[in-house]
DNA sequence: GTAAAATCTCTGGTATACCACATACCACGG
DNA sequence: CCGTGGTATGTGGTATACCAGAGATTTTAC
């Protein structure tokens, strides 16, 4: 039995429930999904559910094929380059508006992300959402409400792409020293080197997801 | 009379006519709207409504307070800061991206939308529409259909935002120049120039769209 | 006369019944 | 045996009836 929120429209709440599911790879890319199946097993009915699948579908979660059925979206390559990209954008424009007027208790918070990292090298879970959070803190701090909706939908196709990247241990170690690097950058205000550290933070990443991708494609064909 | 659109969700041509009335000030900033009378106005049963209601809320252009009534978006200030950051991000992105490999005949394409322009000096709505054309051609250019489909959002925003800047005549002779200065500089691939061009081309925009958000502001409050 | 309380009316929120179409299957004819 | 067309079934698409809460209005108690 799960508690209601109260106070939530349904919609969100399904809106919610449904994306978690995907994220958690419950529900598989490439799965299909049929509403009357979601009301049933959420409580709730069609139309919340088909509201929350309206927004779902924007955000290219899942893929509508009208009167044949709803499909969880499938991850390619080319999503994974696209996203990373983005996120490139979002990082770099959010550390050049911040490089010089960052002050050090909001340093101080991003370090505090790092040293709890370190703490959870072995929670990949936990490691992921950190991750996910440092980065969001960073951006929150360029006051632009847009950009931080947009980068929290980003950084939850991150993690959706990359929740089996992260668990080799080499990636865990480097995803700490370049936090790290962004940090001392931040510290001595030097924008180039600060980009260069992004820059490559994001490459790396990048790189992990996709070698990751292209060993899961491998094990499904064979 | 319209012509309905077949094949099209009903859903998707509530979405489209009522942003479309949104952009033509049809629908005032701060306009109470009504589920019932859209559908009724449009012809539409209250459902599908709602569910383009769900994706223009997601987009800011409404927002919904619960049992109370749904609200065209006020535009302040802050928006149109937070929308022209956005675009200056993305073209910024665009230019950089392109600027070594975009092709002669891509220029041609930039090129004869700037001549389209100098052709409709006089028709604003069709200006600004050639303006919104042009940006998105070059984002386009970067083959990121994330990134493309965002800026489209946010040329919606500034259409929105500045339909009554432009009527200005220094700001069209302003824009065409602006806008050649940006392909002079995608000829010669000087990066610089290109971004020196492309900066003070939304600097310039935007200053023009707050001037004229605040006297309007200003007539509202005469 | 005033303030509090009941109610009335409008809103968005939700549930449900029905519809049109895509698909798969099966019967029938060649 | 194969192909073709009808049909059954299940999907998303739509319309509608009902619900609950917010806010204005009226009533009522003092």
């Amino acid at each position: 039995m799960k508690k209601i929120e109260t106070g939530m429209a349904l919609r969100d709440i399904a809106f919610k429930e449904i994306k978690k599911s995907i994220l958690n790879y419950e529900l598989l890319p490439g799965q299909a999904i049929y509403e009357r199946e979601l009301s049933e097993k959420l409580g709730i009915s069609r139309t919340p559910v088909r509201e929350s699948l309206s927004l779902l579908e924007r955000e290219k979660w899942i893929i509508s094929k009208p009167r044949v059925g709803t499909f969880i979206k499938e991850i390619t390559e080319e999503d994974v380059i696209e996203v990373m990209e983005i996120r490139m954008i979002f990082d770099r424009f959010a550390l050049e508006k911040i490089c010089g007027t960052i002050t050090l208790e909001q340093i101080n918070v991003l370090e505090k992300y790092v040293k709890e990292q370190e703490n959870n090298r072995t929670d990949q879970q936990k490691f992921i959402e950190l991750d996910k959070e440092f980065h969001a803190q960073i951006v929150s701090l360029t006051k632009n409400e847009q950009i931080e909706k947009w980068f929290e939908e980003i950084g939850d196709k991150i993690r959706w792409f990359g929740l089996k990247a992260i668990t080799e241990k080499s990636r865990i170690e480097e995803t700490i020293s370049e936090h790290k690097e962004i940090i001392k950058a931040l510290k001595s205000q030097d924008i180039n080197q600060l980009l260069l550290a992004s820059n490559s933070h994001v490459e790396n990443t990048k790189k992990e997801v996709i070698n990751q991708l292209r060993s899961n494609l491998n094990e499904e064909n064979n």
